[in-house]
DNA sequence: GGGTAATCGAGACGGTACGTCTTGTCTTAGG
DNA sequence: CCTAAGACAAGACGTACCGTCTCGATTACCC
């Protein structure tokens, strides 16, 4: 899996044996810094290239966009999509990921850049469907992959939707991130648990 | 509250009585529609002002950058936001209220203007300040107004916190749209609605 | 005849006795200001109408544009073309007219703002006109009516075309002026003279 | 020295070896061709960029102003100085290169662009000190040349300053183009030559 | 181990848009 | 009606980047 992941965006068709990886690093390094220290929009191709020491060309001969290069860093810096954690507790479980999830989405170094590539996925469909392949869609199935398992263990109702149920998890943190209201923090991920798991409705029966 | 509402991202200094009016709607006018038939990214500050019949200084005199111009030609577009409907019960009041959203992002003419906005806020702080305080916020105010109501009739638990329900629901309708997994839609709408007043849990006593 | 000398370019319309003296005086000051400050290129309508707390259409209502005022200014502080001094020596009185002439040139506060007044001549042909009218004209006149007594005096040879020898005279001094291969200075006016009125040829006879 | 001439005024900095002639010969040609349609003031870089179909930055690249462009073109134009006839009159030879000069002054194509270089040489020391290197120089050093020997001919008076006659035969020439009194002309050069060979004072012995 | 083909750094190129500046006209209030 | 103030349409300025292109100069593979 991990593979190919990274590379679903950047298909251009140069011989990828004869690629210099050094290069290659050195650019992902140099977005990635120049992302966190400027931003995303201040950040040019020229000055990744510059930063990398590296021509243009180079950039263009293996990323269509400056998009794709910062979403392959960010790629980079974030790693593969681990499993879910399983203590049996789903409800721990959930809290100690999306707790993970908003520190880092505070940080300054990568919330910015984050959400940078995110803001380039609404005008350019290419990293628009690399963001949801290569980062989202890893992490909604694992964490619906634990839901799974906590449905079997009687945790969570047996009619749940679980894909909605992740979205009913994260949307609200994507919510205050993107829409920049306030920002997404621990104590949040405790209120939005509490509130998806017993529900808005009056207590039952 | 709408008296104000929308100009706080236009404080630049000139008079504003000397405003000549024709001007500023064109403009409003001529952002949008090149919004909707090119994209947000591919509108540039001289077509507005070249479409509207406007020198780009009289752009630059009243608005800090293009974000801030279809900024508020949006809300020009979307009007004020209204109150929630009040029928008594709530859960039918919000399926009303969000199914109109997720019809409303789905036009072809308004929802990648609108994503588009929010892509550019991500960059431009004062793009995101003027999103939350003249879109989001009035619409989030008036729909936690309507969950005030629903929990005095008893309708929604007395604890909840309802800022956070208004993410709660919303929240599943923004991951969609702008992670681009899949398109908001009014059958998610019914789940989202269904899965957050029952809660996840297993069914209680 | 200088009753109506400094009026020529400013032939716009509307009725004089409403003028405001105070107005004009401040514009022409602050115009020869500017461009002695700055330069005549580096000098805007609007910096002189500010300076000279005015409204730009009071500039435009009695000016056809920046040459005519910066003309105007000029010529008010040239003064009048004054009738060449008449001591008997028509050499010695033309030395002491062009060695001041070279000093004026030479000035800092002067000379690059008359040079850069014959360089806007070069491409408005109303400031063209201008110059040659009000300043050049006159001071040409003043200097060939000298020649003139000379000529009967027996100074100057009888067949002499004596427009032709003013230009003689000054087209020196404007030559290295204009085309800025070394500045006038009252020793140019000495050899000049010599040059002139003596003649290239070998000594005759 | 016709080797080095042309470059002068465009020391910039990239690599000359790389430069691409077509576009240089494009701009300057475009150049001069607007200005003689139009004139020096009303041509900008804009529309030689889009006249030549070459990037602005190509030319901001090499050149450093209009002026400086439209210096080389004119120089491209009048192409290197060439040595002054002799036929061992030295009179006849003036006359035969001054007449040249002001035809070419009175053409409609040349004479305007070349006045309007004047011009702005007056506000541009960069494009003043091009002039001077490039175009009058070298003519003036051709025709002090030429008087040189007619000098050693006997033709000219032992003790006459060549650069101030050089200066003393076109500065008439200059004094009318410039102040625009009246244009220079073949009838003005035979005035000249005699006044200057023979002399404005009575004639001798 | 020499030939050849692709990648590399570098950077010029034709373009587009930027945000600023100035022009000359037009509009508004005040005297 | 003239004035000061300044908004307006127009359009050039010089800069920044875009994505493509052309250069030698290394590579690194194949014969």
């Amino acid at each position: 899996m991990s593979l190919v992941r990274s590379r679903a965006i950047a298909a251009k068709a140069p011989d990828p044996t004869r690629r210099n990886q050094q290069s290659r690093q050195a650019i992902l390094r140099a977005a990635f810094e120049l992302c966190s220290e400027r931003s995303y929009e201040g950040t040019s191709v020229e000055a990744i290239a510059a930063r990398a020491g590296v021509g243009k060309q180079t950039i263009y001969r293996w990323w269509p966009s400056k998009g794709a290069v910062v979403m392959e860093a960010l790629n980079d810096v974030v790693g593969a999509a681990s499993d879910f954690p399983d203590s049996g507790d789903v409800i721990a479980d959930l809290r100690r990921q999306m707790t993970a999830v908003t520190t880092l989405l505070s940080s300054p170094d990568f919330g910015p850049v984050y959400t940078g590539v995110i803001g380039a996925a609404q005008s350019d469909p290419a990293v628009a469907e690399a963001l949801a392949a290569q980062i989202i869609n890893p992490r909604v199935d694992a964490c619906r992959k634990r839901l799974e398992r906590a449905r079997e263990a009687g945790e969570i109702r047996a009619d749940a939707d679980l894909d909605a149920a992740v979205e009913l998890l994260y949307g609200p943190i994507y919510h205050r991130l993107l829409l920049h209201t306030r920002p997404p923090s621990a104590e949040q991920v405790n209120t939005v648990l509490e509130l998806a798991f017993t529900g808005l409705g009056p207590a039952r029966a």
